[in-house]
DNA sequence: GACAATTACTTGAGTCGTCACATATCATCC
DNA sequence: GGATGATATGTGACGACTCAAGTAATTGTC
């Protein structure tokens, strides 16, 4: 039955309207914070923006506006790739570090806020369960 | 440990790029299909936008500007509520029921394929755990 | 039964992201 | 070694949403 599909699905998007609502921290919306712990995974060298895109699914333009306003307030630098001229390396400025080290500890009680009626099992299960979505 | 919750919430919102992204069906984006599900849930009677915001998690302002262009499109009518003047209520148009269960087979088609890897035992897990989420 | 507080919605300005298109560079193949 | 196509990114125009503020109607209170 297909219609069952569609109500995980929209249960779905509930949750993440609930999530995206609340993890707003020192001025980072979510979008901005994924964006940011994407390129502290990502230190030392930074990510092309093309894999950003990739990883946070968005398109290369969103990308470069994301990264805009990051870079304008220092948080975020880009640099030329030596090998590749069409290509950059976005990573994170020494701010920037600080910034999303700041930045998680409040993010993560909140999010441990709106998971705490799960279990860590159930917890462990639902992020499992998701990732076999995205491929 | 609060960075397995931060996790967890990535993995969802992940997620959720990959369902907006995939499920745009007939000319309705993911936001209107969930929009015009809560309407066909809501029949007859419609819901209130107040309501639609509600379980959106939209601000009212959102269920305002999200209507609008449905109501030029033909696909949802208000009507003023006779005991309160403040109010109104929204509902599907009779071309609007069309629309929306032409969408409900493709929906449901995709929406399968991007749990295609769960087992049905696993797709109810997830939304369970979902539902937990936002209260 | 006036007046303050609340509720229902709308609107202006701004943010975040898309799509379609443009630009620059790189890779290939003849 | 120039044409051809793919890749990496930026831009204009626009869509979808938010927040703050505004309007209008309703409720409660004394």
């Amino acid at each position: 039955m297909p219609t069952e599909a569609i109500e995980t699905i929209l249960a779905l998007a509930h949750a993440h309207a609930t999530i995206a609502r609340a993890l707003e921290v020192q001025g980072l919306s979510f979008a901005e914070l994924r964006l940011l712990f994407a390129l502290r995974a990502a230190e030392p060298e930074g990510r092309r923006p093309t894999e950003l895109a990739r990883e946070l699914q968005l398109t290369p333009s969103g990308v470069t506006r994301a990264l805009l306003p990051l870079e304008k307030r220092g948080i975020v630098l880009r640099e030329k790739d030596p090998g590749d001229a069409r290509a950059s390396h976005a990573k994170l400025t020494s701010a920037g570090s600080t910034v999303v080290g700041d930045a998680i500890g409040p993010a993560g009680e909140r999010a441990a806020k709106l998971l705490r009626r799960l279990s860590i099992g159930q917890t462990k299960q639902l992020q499992r369960l998701l990732e076999e979505i995205g491929r």
